[in-house]
DNA sequence: GTGACAGATGATATCGGTCCCATTAAAGGA
DNA sequence: TCCTTTAATGGGACCGATATCATCTGTCAC
């Protein structure tokens, strides 16, 4: 036999190329069971196109090479990632993690992908998340309110994709926006402790001036003292203490400071439950009783604050289930290939009432 | 002048093609900044290869677009995904937070995006979401331990990709493993009772029968009765009581239903803090003192174990520095190509004195 | 028998980047 | 001066899927 090389049998074999990876691909699938690229496409994303004994032929060789398709290719080249963005402050934080759980619960069935990002209360982390994320061209963006750094709203515009903000009411929304006013909570907060008769009326937060800045929970003592003004109340007691976000430790501090500022206090509003929770704990080690030396009421009905002495009396917003109708929301929307108009929901809240507030 | 169709013309028009979005390409970079699609590439990636004067001309091109490059189609070529895919069992816990947390912040330099997934403690999910995660192709995969289904097992090792099983320390590891024994915190937590003086010794888990399993939760109690029993004290008194994932208050309702099935209990161990925390406050319902009556002590050392009165003892483990400790060895092993042998890292834990016990 | 039509499948271009190698210009060495 | 080396840039193939349109086969009505 000739020792010079063949160019035919050249031409059959794989070209070396820049393959590494041994990972079989379609065309891999597709050699195996016989037939066209397409067709082993068609299988997977739409069966019913495809005859029974074709599909059979390709589910095994899918099976046999352990085929699992490239979703990145696939994107590329349907133009849909199945990615939805969301990005929040953190994800140590149970409110936070239930819209996280809900919306991916419905986006399950639509086979969408949640790509999460978390700032850490951070501006300026917000705004590198924000380019990491539409690097990846999600199909929609889903964000906490707050966000409005100049920048960032530029880039968002300018991705072309819903946007819709979660967890907050922004006075001029981006586009769509679902949740509830913080600044309500606030007013109904005060509104509540006024109808229960109290006069010498505090609360706990953390200082606006901070590294990290917790917008919302801002909104929720700007309504606050809105409220008290109203009624011709002092708000001196109204109390921004240590840096966001708050934590039971944070609630335990700020309340001793608080009612070492201010003995006379009847009742305190906490910007969150775990300040309430920690105020709590700490009336317990201070020998004051709850409620009947001071009142507490907090904010977002924490699983902890049904389950302490006495039960706390909380504003419930249902985080979950504003997800879950966030998510329901995106999928008909990208479902459908019309633009929506803009649309702003307000999931409201409501009072819990528990036994740590009694009325004076 | 003709009216006939000029063929030069139609030439640079652009094609309509399937181009739908306007958003700008690379192509449109490098028309913009007269240069290469090659130089704008190298602009993004590494500056350092391209002259100042055409670097500021690309960059002043990028940013006049807009421009935000596709990573999907950059993935696609470079083989290089990006993403490392982290399954948990839930978000909603803030030690599984944590090590997203630490992670994220451990990749962040690197400039890998953490791909989350969570199964809700259910495997046939696990195996599902594994299939979507592994679509992606990320470079690496992060899940806790526990996950040993057939198919799901078979997919890890077909997949060709680092695999690091954390929160656990598996008996056959798939591949790498961080985190610490679950058995070992139960035997632990036992001898510390049984070192106290204590003879009555209970324990509150979730009865592992349920739609979910917390295998690692489970581990923890075998650890614990094998220890009672190397003490020759018998295991009556280890409740496990309603359907995982424990919370404060299945803490609540196990230690009630504990107390009155075995009222001469002397410490009890709860699986988790959780559901420690929710015995406390049944306990004081109950007017139980602890620790003057019944001890107790937990697992996982979260926040609100330290803030309640009396604060709890616990084991503590890092789970932030685990994923730390995670991020950073992924990091390492994706930047040599080399692959490293397989190893299991034990992070050890602590024991947190705190007041909910006293001595015997 | 034949044309129209629907169903099943295939061929090929394309998505938007990066890899690899070629090309050109500038710098340095004998 | 000429050759070699290095730096900067460009050209074109390619990553692994899907969109789109073409082809082929068989069925049915007239």
């Amino acid at each position: 036999m000739s020792r010079l090389p063949r160019e035919t049998t050249a031409a059959t074999e794989p070209k070396p190329g820049r393959r590494a990876s041994q990972r079989p691909t379609i065309r891999d699938v597709s050699r195996l069971a016989g037939v066209s690229r397409m067709t082993v496409s068609r299988v997977l994303s739409d069966p019913e196109l495809v005859l029974p004994t074709t599909r059979d032929k390709v589910l095994k060789a899918v099976a046999d090479l352990g085929y699992v398709p490239d979703k990145t290719a696939g994107s590329l080249s349907s133009r849909r990632t199945g990615f939805i963005a969301l990005m929040l402050p953190t994800l140590t934080n149970a409110n936070f993690a239930a819209v996280a759980h809900g919306l991916t619960e419905a986006l399950r069935e639509a086979n969408y992908h949640l790509l999460i990002a978390y700032t850490d209360y951070d501006m300026a982390e917000e705004e590198r998340q924000l380019l990491n994320l539409l690097a990846r061209r999600p199909e929609a963006i889903v964000l906490t309110g707050a966000m409005h750094r100049r920048n960032a709203s530029r880039m968002l515009m300018a991705a072309d994709v819903p946007v819709v903000e979660i967890a907050d009411l922004p006075s001029q929304p981006i586009e769509h926006a679902i949740g509830f006013s913080n600044y309500q909570v606030g007013r109904t907060a005060a509104r509540y402790l006024l109808d229960r008769g109290f006069t010498r009326i505090g609360a706990l937060a953390a200082s606006p001036d901070g590294e990290v800045t917790d917008h919302r929970g801002e909104e929720r003592m700007r309504g606050f003292e809105d409220e008290l003004r109203l009624a011709r109340l002092p708000t001196d007691a109204v109390l921004r203490h240590g840096s966001a976000p708050v934590s039971f430790h944070h609630g335990a501090t700020a309340f001793r400071a608080l009612v070492e500022a201010q003995p006379d206090i009847e009742a305190i509003f906490a910007v969150s439950d775990l300040s309430a929770v920690g105020a709590v704990m700490e009336a317990q080690r201070m020998n004051l009783r709850i409620p009947e030396d001071i009142s507490i009421m907090g904010f977002g009905d924490f699983e902890i604050g049904r389950e302490i002495n006495p039960a706390l009396t909380t504003i419930h917003v249902d985080f979950r289930a504003l997800g879950l109708r966030t998510g329901k929301m995106l999928v008909d929307m990208l479902a459908s290939d019309a633009t929506p108009a803009p649309s702003v929901v307000d999931v409201g809240l409501r009072i819990v009432e528990r036994a740590s507030i009694k009325d004076k």
